[in-house]
DNA sequence: CGCTTTTGACCCGCGC
DNA sequence: GCGCGGGTCAAAAGCG
């Protein structure tokens, strides 16, 4: 869940605006440049907003990144897309374990990213649960694993401070959503009609 | 009342 | 085989 120690992790609630939003869902936006600017009509129709907006790509990290992925691996970090994951030895297998079936062994789409951030869960527009937390080795902090809450989809993060420089959080975002963010939506659902009424003309 | 968080127990893979 | 570490479950508690 986004539920931040201070804020809940699952912030249905989006009260203050999240100051650490990797996610450049809007923060890299200017507000101003929000504004209903007309589209190509065309082209409306044809957006596929679920996979526009499901999709987690490290294309929305914003300023708070604090260490590029690039980078990550020589700072010995870790982070990468799909299994580059800090123990990730085996760490795909593992989800195969427990009652069976109720792991799936596919491999998942999996990247991390670190934020400076004061607050250990970020609002990233999603919905999330936490369903475990366990402290790890060499860490004075927890790791935090979180599930989306949406029926159908199946992603999970992991959410860690990082014992070297406690103002770093780690985030590591495990799957693709198969829906759009919900926060999003509701911000575009108004622009959208509003763009496809003047589109009629 | 429904949803989320907490937390101890449990499961599993891996290294020795 | 055993212990360790990581990931998940699920019951209970908390909260709006």
């Amino acid at each position: 869940m986004e539920g931040q120690e201070p804020p809940p992790p699952h912030s249905s609630s989006p009260p203050p605006p999240p100051p650490n939003n990797p996610f450049l869902f809007t923060p890299s936006i200017p507000s101003s440049s929000m504004q209903p600017t007309p589209l190509e009509p065309q082209v409306l129709p044809e957006i596929d907003w679920v996979s526009l907006l499901s999709g987690q790509s490290a294309a929305g990290l914003g300023e708070n990144v604090v260490i590029p992925m690039s980078n990550m691996m020589e700072s010995g970090c870790v982070m990468a897309k799909n299994g580059g994951h800090e123990e990730d030895k085996g760490s795909n297998i593992k989800e195969n374990k427990r009652k069976g079936s109720r792991m799936k062994k596919a491999t998942r789409p999996r990247f991390a990213f670190q934020t400076r951030s004061a607050d250990d869960i970020l609002d990233d527009g999603f919905r999330w649960r936490k369903y475990g937390q366990k402290s790890v080795k060499n860490s004075n902090y927890p790791r935090s694993y979180y599930r989306c809450t949406h029926h159908t989809c199946n992603v999970k993060k992991q959410v860690q401070r990082l014992s070297k420089d406690t103002s770093i959080v780690v985030t590591t975002y495990e799957g693709i959503h198969n829906h759009p963010c919900e926060k999003l939506m509701e911000t575009l659902t108004p622009l959208l009609k509003q763009m496809q009424f003047l589109a009629r003309f």
